[in-house]
DNA sequence: TTGAAAGCGTTACCAC
DNA sequence: GTGGTAACGCTTTCAA
């Protein structure tokens, strides 16, 4: 393996200073045509590969990436739908900008903390669900422009999250319309411990992550002002999996046989209901309504389809990524949701 | 904003030299504890971040980062159940090497390339069916690890292929002993004109992609030898997504109902199949079986369920980064495919 | 337009 | 173990 050209040989061989051959490459308009094209084929016939991207970055200070970090979950960001298609939004706005996507990779905590001390980024993005974490610290560290997504971040430069509430209410609203008047709540992981199963209200207590938070306390009011009593409402929290929600459905059911109406804090989960509730021999929405949360794909195609409160995920990527490249003014969002009634909800 | 605080000027304040100041933070065990603790606690009282990321990339020559590239097609990555399927095992084999992973995005052929060439990476993952194409010059250029993935890329370090022909092969003969006679194969896109519709014998004869090639070939091979001429099959290319794929089979059906066969070259064009079936009134698989490409999970719960070629996406994507990454042997690999027999071909 | 020289902040090497 | 110092390869003043 030979010595790498560098600039200065080019420049050298090329009869030029360092800074006009720099130029030729990085500021074209700068140098003559005459000079720009001796300096191209000196390059050539030397084998230089263009400035180096490393001593660039550390010349200009810029990394032309946004790290992207998914600390609650590893495998996460490519296994759940909504995370994908938040994904797609973070990319799209990427490419618009010219800049590269940085997935921060780890295994466990400690790994992921040097990874963000490793990554060569112009900005963070983190969707995660509680703000108490290690990782935050370290982003935080970095002292880079730091976009939440789903979480409200103190000191980050802002964050885009649902209008998660108003969602909740009119998820409960519809059920209460449909007639239902047994509920259970399926939640998603409410803090740090994974504990998945019954809720008692002590567990409900203590939930830090913001989406189940709010999600709870929209359901919660809305049920209330129907006549339902906290307390007679049954609540489960799951893994956010089809099939794990399925088998914790399927003991629900079960041990609540009377339950006519399920509000679940996410699709996915919602999916894993309708198959539970199938093979426990129950119609849906005859004997029980099911309505979910995210909107995605998948939840069109369900027997039967799944009636569901809307959020534009993808949208919600783009608009985070644009916060954190952006120049512009950084006000927190609060995105809407929108109720889609399908066959799960209503014959 | 103040000047950022350097390693230099906590080794000052702390009385020690640069050197033993940079081995406190990168190489602990260099330094007597008690140094250490000093350096830390001057670091901390300066608001030391750490060492410069881009700086000590330009001094180590490691960027910490696999590149991932996806030429074809820009929000491809994020859309493909296939594709994210990859994404996985790479990340997976990201984590395990405490590597981060960079996706390369741009909105256009010209942007790609550039963006290829601002990445600070170790090497390159690149996903692609064809090698004739301006973004692997540039990949070449950059003179970094390259493994193709699903095309073989001369030149690369590697590539990590399907063993796609017998995998066609397999479905051919699946359907053949299912009783089909009269057979339509939908066809990915076979190259670089997006000219979607029906393939006549010249088109067929242009197949720049490898993997429509190969398995066009198990295909025509297994059919040819079951006394089906190839000259009697349908052959419609079409653009990998359930909708559009939806619209073309049901003219399809319109133009050869005699058609009770139907190979699919992905699971995503398969469930559109299904789709417009259903919607002709058709049966499946009594009137026509259907059989995919691929192994996505939707496959499993479409109705019929969906009968398949299966490949291990995320080992392949896995297997792909550990080529890239490692210091080791570097064979390429073809990967082997399963018959997954359900509901669409068999009752 | 072009040239000269000053950093960017770190790590690796070699001597002590 | 520790200290000095030379790269790493570039872009960007500033002066000519």
């Amino acid at each position: 393996m030979e010595k790498r050209v560098r600039l200065v040989d080019v420049a050298r061989a090329a009869g030029v200073s360092q800074g006009t051959a720099s130029n030729a490459f990085g500021k074209p308009h700068l140098v003559r045509q005459q000079v720009r094209d001796r300096i191209f084929a000196v390059a050539a016939e030397l084998g230089y590969r263009g400035p180096h991207v490393m001593a660039r970055m550390l010349r200009t200070g810029r990394a032309g990436a946004l790290g992207v970090v998914f600390p609650d979950n590893l495998e996460y960001a490519f296994t759940d739908p909504v995370a994908i298609e938040l994904l797609r939004g973070v990319g799209r706005e990427c490419a618009r900008q010219a800049v590269n996507m940085m997935i921060i990779s780890a295994e466990n905590q400690e790994q992921a903390i040097s990874a963000v001390n490793n990554a060569a980024v112009d900005a963070f993005l983190v969707h995660c669900y509680s703000d108490n974490n290690d990782i935050i610290s370290a982003l935080r560290r970095r002292n880079l422009p730091l976009v939440g997504i789903d979480t409200d971040i103190r000191d980050a430069v802002a964050s885009v999250v649902l209008d998660d509430y108003t969602g909740a209410a009119m998820a409960a609203r519809h059920l209460l319309e449909c007639g239902a008047g047994y509920f259970a709540i399926l939640s998603l992981q409410a803090n740090e411990a994974e504990r998945f199963g019954p809720m008692d209200d002590k567990r409900r207590g203590a939930v830090s992550h913001r989406v189940v938070r709010e999600r709870l306390a929209g359901y919660h009011a809305m049920l209330e002002s129907g006549g339902v009593e906290v307390d007679d409402i049954v609540h489960i929290e799951c893994d956010n999996l089809s099939e794990q929600a399925s088998a914790q459905v399927r003991q629900l059911l079960i041990d609540h046989p009377k339950i006519d109406g399920i509000l679940a804090m996410s699709d996915v989960i919602a999916i894993g209901a309708l198959d539970a509730i199938k093979k426990a021999g129950k119609s849906v929405p005859g004997d029980i309504r099911v309505i979910g949360f995210d909107g995605i794909a998948d939840g069109e195609r369900t027997d039967p389809p799944l009636s569901t409160i809307t959020q534009n995920s993808v949208e919600k990527g783009r608009l985070a990524a644009e916060l954190a490249l952006g120049e512009g003014d950084r006000r927190s969002r609060v995105l809407p949701t929108t109720l889609t009634v399908r066959g799960s909800t209503k014959a």
